[in-house]
RNA sequence: GGGUGCUUAGCUCAGCGGGUAGAGCACCGCCCUUACAAGGCGGAAGUCGGGGGUUCAAGUCCCUCAGCACCCACCA
């Protein structure tokens, strides 16, 4: 792999007897663990726990990764992991896609390159050159997977065009062929004239272009006047077989069924009637070219018009053409005709016109409708039992709003033209005899003994090729096994979760569910998650011919800016592009790209997957979760040095207030984990972890053990160590979906200091349970006493840091107005506030009690006094106080205004209404308290008005 | 032409079983406090795209307009 060569410097098993590294250091620990549990076979399904399954979107062979996989990968490797360490049978199952059309062009390229062309070599030596490619160049992406720590069970990984798939993909195209659910037939449809094969709807995009309308006289036949059409593609004039009107056209009623002569051809047509045509538009008459429009084609149909194919497979023209056209490309052809039609007088006009041109998604080249025979499947037969399936739910949409694009697509959908004239692909089974029959079964062998064909007749088997997309319908069922009743066949179908862009509903989803039901009889997942699409940090999409990729490998390894700049620029559209990527890649990334590593990358998209909206990837999410991860590592590092061994078994201190409020707050992590997870928002799995990690663990709980530790109470002292590694280990095993490889290295430091150790077989952290809240109990009363305490902390803190006393100074503080709990609170935990505020002397004050100048801090109704004594600026406390006075005002003049309206008191419910006078009674206090201190000011310093004055 | 989504703090986004707003990053101030400066503590910052409606009460429900993004179809 690229990048900093981490291999090169990583000790791979030894570094876990030596102290953790200062800083987290991905590239030491990462391959290492992927290898281990690799050979451990952790990805195999396990145990006897409920089946769990998912079908990895088949990556091409051509491909390499991009943020899209990495996106879609880590949520499923979250979920699969999630579900693994939950005791399920987990099965992810991988595999690649062959590709058909893409995997043709690369060879065919390389092929090129050597002067070579697909045709000299032969269909058979062609495939064998495209299997060897496979064998060579095929398994990068599946490489580069293990390195976002996928856990897919690569014991079981497939290729679509492995023989067990050709088998799945044979007997169900002889199936649909039995039933009728397959044809063939000579229709239009959309051919590519470069590739020289037809291709599905979908894979042609129509995007707006310049291009021109001309406007052409057809002249009647009888020599008295003319019509005029327009159109986009006068060569096509050639083909057209009537011109057409709208029957209601008043300027045309006594002209319907006149002939016309056709210009160039010499041919005579008629003028028909046909509701299709809008009289509005241009002239309101229309030339009709059955053979290469598609709506012309359905006129034809209707009008039986004959039909003119004119063009070759490359589009270029034919023999139906008039002679002097033929042999031209399709382009040339359109300026000779145009010249001839010129010179004729028969051009009207030509004008400047944007419209849609339709091209192929691989070749971009101008898709031509195009007359051949094609095999088709018959989905609008399929189509109203897959539709049934997600109407009843046992299909379920997450977001749910896809479901509506999927019945808009289902309740339209055209027969699918599954024929390729390729030759990387499975072979439709098909076979003739020479006599133009057609026989259709799993083989040769098995056509002559249905149809009793002797060795005598010769049979040639269909030369073309099914559609990717065919197969890879079938890919959850095919690869578990079917048509066999495999056991894992019986185990993970229906499997359970289908997780995919939205890019491929139509392609993929919507065909998978067709035949599954058609073949299994049930649906081939219980739950399509979509997500959004990988942008770039302007919201662009990410694409090599805009230069703005980002490679997921780069995130993890790092890259330094050459050679970025080199990679974005490699494959560019318009190479003079290439100085402004480079101008933008350099201010972007002055230093390249540092080594993130996996973790950091998994939860960044973790994070940053809601509710299956596009993400906008941005360096300083990955940058701040690789804080993240080093701050773990740090969390993990103290940890060790505070417990230097496992706790003696039995010993069951009891635990402090800290220790009880970490494991609540565990508890309520884990719950929301848990709800999370069930509902696919990745986005708050993330938060949630990163809130308990960092504020919860890090921030109060070991600030909390330092003092715990460097008290006096022994067993206060133990039991504080115990709850920590357990705490911490605990809270590994909830991390590790997310970010598996540092949770691992961190879980296998600790293991010998949790005293999870012991003959449990745990050899690693995915040998452990994924924690349950029910593992933890929520201790509401030690929440109770920590917010307070944190109340306290926090309020002194803020009046400290407005203050501006040094952080290293004690203050004094006076209390007023507090309570019993307040006393116990300071009698049990004083200690803790006191470090944690920097608190110097305490004293507690009668609520009557006068107070001297002081800056004042409020936790809940307990008044705060921090007296001047020459660290506090009088005059800014006051001008604060001010502040939150006026603050505080704003807001109770609010709910007074509520708390007086009739019409509130009368239909607001009584819960409401209670809440908000609590809430304006706790005001006034407040207010009564600051107003009382802002007094203390003014009698015993004069300087408060004085610095009003100047503010 | 039809459809979907989005518009909330400088940026990226949560919040929508209605009760006057949250996070991360960025920013500002003070700190190299013995896990972490890839850090700590504190702070400032939003009339929730415009308009209308329902309601005692609306980022949160309804209608409408605007802008942005995407999908499908396509008039030659």
């Amino acid at each position: 792999m690229g990048g900093t060569g981490p291999d090169a410097m990583s000790p791979t098993g030894d570094q876990h007897t030596s102290p953790m590294d200062k800083t987290y250091r991905p590239e030491r620990i990462e391959q290492h663990w992927y290898r281990q549990w690799e050979s451990r076979g952790l990805f195999s399904p396990r145990g006897d726990g409920a089946p769990y399954c998912i079908m990895i979107p088949p990556p091409n062979v051509t491909g390499t990764l991009h943020m899209g996989h990495a996106f879609q990968i880590t949520l499923m490797d979250c979920l699969i992991r999630h579900r693994r360490m939950s005791g399920d049978k987990t099965l992810w199952q991988v595999g690649s896609d062959h590709a058909g059309i893409a995997t043709q062009m690369v060879v065919e390229r390389q092929l090129e390159a050597g002067g070579q062309s697909r045709l000299e070599l032969g269909r058979d030596a062609f495939i064998n050159k495209v299997w060897e490619w496979k064998g060579q160049s095929g398994g990068m992406i599946t490489q580069q997977l293990r390195r976002l720590g996928a856990s897919l069970d690569w014991s079981r990984e497939r290729f679509t065009m492995d023989d067990d798939m050709s088998r799945a993909v044979c007997r169900a195209f002889v199936t649909l062929y039995d039933e009728g659910l397959i044809y063939r037939g000579k229709r239009l449809v959309n051919w590519d004239p470069v590739l020289k094969t037809a291709v599905s709807d979908l894979e042609v995009l129509s995007s707006e272009e310049d291009g021109h309308l001309w406007h052409i006289r057809y002249p009647y036949a009888d020599g008295d006047g003319h019509v005029i059409v327009a159109t986009t593609r006068p060569e096509t004039l050639l083909g057209d077989t009537a011109a057409a009107v709208h029957p209601d056209d008043e300027r045309y009623r006594d002209s319907i069924g006149r002939r016309l002569s056709l210009p160039l051809t010499g041919r005579v047509i008629p003028l028909i009637a046909d509701d299709y045509v809008d009289p509005e538009f241009g002239s309101g008459c229309v030339k009709i070219t059955p053979a290469h429009d598609f709506n012309d084609y359905e006129v034809g149909r209707r009008h039986d018009l004959p039909m003119i194919n004119l063009f070759n497979e490359d589009a270029t023209l034919g023999d139906r053409a008039p002679e002097p056209y033929r042999g031209l490309d399709r382009f040339e052809a359109r300026k000779r005709v145009l010249e001839d039609l010129r010179e004729q007088g028969l051009l009207e006009s030509e004008r400047e016109h944007r419209h849609a041109v339709p091209r192929g998604d691989r070749s971009q080249a101008v898709i031509e409708p195009y007359l051949t025979d094609q095999w088709f499947v018959n989905a609008t037969k399929l189509a109203p039992a897959a539709c049934e399936a997600v109407r009843d739910g046992r299909i379920r949409f997450v977001p749910k709003r896809w479901e509506k694009t999927y019945f808009d697509w289902m309740e339209n959908i055209q027969d699918w033209c599954i024929s390729r004239q390729l030759w990387w692909g499975h072979r439709i089974p098909a076979w003739y005899d020479d006599g133009g029959n057609l026989y259709v079964a799993d083989s040769e062998q098995a056509v002559r003994d249905k149809h009793h064909l002797g060795a005598d007749v010769a049979l040639t088997r269909e030369a073309d090729v099914l559609d990717t997309w065919f197969s890879s319908a079938l890919w959850p069922f095919s690869t578990l096994g079917w048509p066999s009743q495999t056991p894992e066949m019986k185990t993970f179908y229906p499997t359970s979760v289908l997780v995919t862009g939205f890019d491929i509903i139509f392609f993929w989803v919507a065909r998978m569910i067709m035949m599954g039901l058609k073949f299994t009889g049930d649906v081939p997942f219980r739950e399509v998650y979509v997500h959004g699409l990988v942008r770039d940090i302007e919201g662009q999409k990410m694409s090599k011919s805009k230069g703005n990729i980002l490679d997921p490998i780069d995130l993890i390894d790092g890259i330094a800016p050459n050679d970025l700049i080199a990679k974005r620029t490699a494959s560019l559209l318009q190479p003079a592009m290439a100085e402004r990527i480079e101008r933008h890649t350099r201010k972007d990334f002055p230093d390249g790209i540092a080594a993130y590593g996996t973790d950091a990358m998994r939860f960044t998209f973790t994070a940053l997957a809601s509710t299956g909206r596009d993400i906008k990837f941005d360096m300083q999410r990955i940058e701040g979760y690789r804080n993240f991860c080093n701050k773990l590592w740090n969390a993990a590092r103290f940890a060790t040095m505070i417990c230097p061994a496992a706790p003696a078994p039995g010993d069951a201190a009891t635990p402090t207030l800290a220790d009880r409020w970490i494991l609540s707050r565990l508890h309520t992590v884990l719950a929301q984990t848990a709800q999370w997870f069930g509902e696919y928002r990745f986005d708050l799995i993330a938060a949630a972890m990163h809130e308990f990690v960092w504020h919860d663990f890090c921030d109060w709980y070991l600030e909390i053990t330092k003092i715990v530790q460097n008290g006096e109470d022994d067993e206060a002292g133990r039991a504080n160590r115990a709850c920590l590694m357990d705490t911490l280990e605990t809270c590994l095993r909830m991390l590790h979906p997310v970010i598996p490889f540092i949770t691992e290295e961190i879980w296998q430091q600790i293991k010998p200091l949790t005293g999870r150790d012991a003959g449990s077989g745990e050899e690693g952290i995915q040998d452990c349970p994924y924690p349950l809240s029910g593992d933890v109990a929520r201790d509401t009363e030690a929440e109770r006493m920590m917010e307070r305490l944190q109340l306290f902390v926090s309020a002194i803190r803020q009046v400290r840091s407005e203050m501006n006393v040094p952080p290293g100074q004690p203050v004094p503080v006076l209390l007023q107005n507090w309570d019993d709990d307040d006393r116990a609170l300071f009698d049990g935990y004083g200690a803790w506030i006191t470090r944690l505020a920097k608190i110097g002397r305490l004293e507690w004050l009668a609520a009557d009690a006068e107070t001297p100048p002081a800056a004042i801090a409020l936790a809940r109704q307990v008044k705060i006094l921090i007296p001047a004594e020459g660290l506090i600026d009088v005059g800014a406390e006051a001008l604060r106080l001010k502040k939150e006075i006026a603050k505080a005002e704003k807001m109770l003049a609010g709910m007074q205004t509520r708390l007086a309206d009739k019409n509130f008191l009368d239909k607001a419910p009584a819960d409401v209404i209670e809440k908000q006078s609590l809430q304006a009674e706790n005001l006034k206090g407040q207010l009564d308290k600051y107003h009382k201190q802002l007094e203390v000011f003014s009698q015993t310093d004069g300087r408060t008005e004085q610095r009003d004055a100047a503010a």
